[in-house]
DNA sequence: GTGGTCTAGACCACT
DNA sequence: GTGGTCTAGACCACC
């Protein structure tokens, strides 16, 4: 796990872990059935609080992309993994249509919104 | 003024009014040195507190887009308004940027992410 | 009277006032016995409330150099400007007091102070 | 820390708050990453509102001289401080050219100046 | 009437 | 426990 957080974002810490190892399962780079690090092993080597990281796999239990076994650890989930890259699409349709309400109101035109889309695609 | 407030989203209440002042600045609604309504005018019409109208009032002095005489009320600023319209842009392309971003590590290919935007655009 | 207004100043309007008559008698300009404008008058010139007006003359017949004849109007009073003017010297060396309190929290030295008056003096 | 305020003076106590931090980050007595007291907690020990404290810490992190975070705290920022110790000269530097001009409107001559920041700097 | 400041207490999110 | 936000009401200075 090679998690990089950033203390002074707006982001909350457990949203950036939990949207990371979102990123990896999904990637391919965590496997279905996999082991992810402890609790407190995580926490430690982040160098915050268990209970941090306790939010992060709560949240990623309740979206179904992890289980956790009492006494054991917590696994990737067996599901589908397309699933859970169509919630993550479905987030990024947000992410654009947000942007192009607020591009909008600042008087936007389509072609302009294009244009944008264009140049940073370039990078 | 035509001022929607949300309560139950997590934007807080002053950052929803600034924000929609700072478009009706943008879209040329308030012109230069045109009169806002007074802070416990505005919190009276949206029932809310004057404190929060305050708020709004001086994030938007300290960007430069109001100025506020002791006394006799809040102006928009002489400003160019071109240079806050600018501003926009930028908030706008940061929004798109993030939004590819998090897109590709979705594994969403440029031309994925052009389709979007095309069908988006649409409605 | 020349009086220039700067209404986005932190200076209350009463006080920009008062001040800048204080300076015209301390420098010759009214002379003693001169008649001032008339409150009314006054304020229809700068375009602002004959209350403020009459607020910046009350303060300058509390500070004995106005005195005023009731149904008549405003008069440079025929004290010693000399008084005056001391009273000015003291609020300059109250103006430099504070200056010098503060550059030293800064960690500046005596002699980088006078430097600093060196270089503004020159100007 | 040790912060003073005069209740009867016309500076906000928010202002006289922050300019007492900001001080004491330019003079070395808070060191780069420390942390400042809890908004609750300087807000009991100084008998004022936590609202208004937060305003202090506000405009000092609206400065780039605080850093919040979330649920932790704040911490002076990483920031080199000789940015801040140059911001302030600056400001003494307006506050001395303030007071040579009304100096000058007094009729004072550069000598006579000098001769007052002599005497006060003996002091 | 206006804005500028302050209070005392509340609820929420994050660690 | 921390900061982030909001309320309802108060007092003051200014116009």
């Amino acid at each position: 796990m090679n998690i990089l957080l950033n203390n002074t974002s707006m982001v909350p810490i457990y949203e950036q872990v939990s949207e990371q190892i979102k990123s990896a399962v999904v990637s391919g780079e965590l496997k279905a059935g996999e082991a992810l690090p402890s609790v407190r092993s995580l926490a430690g080597e982040l160098k915050i609080s268990a209970l941090t990281v306790k939010k992060a796999y709560d949240y990623l239990e309740s979206q179904g992309i992890l289980v956790t076994v009492h006494g054991k650890g917590s696994y990737v989930s067996e599901t589908n993994t397309e699933l859970i890259a169509e919630a993550r699409r479905q987030d990024v349709e947000k992410l654009f249509a947000d942007a192009i309400e607020k591009a909008k109101t600042c008087g936007m035109s389509n072609e302009d919104i294009k244009g944008v889309i264009d140049i940073l695609l370039e990078d």
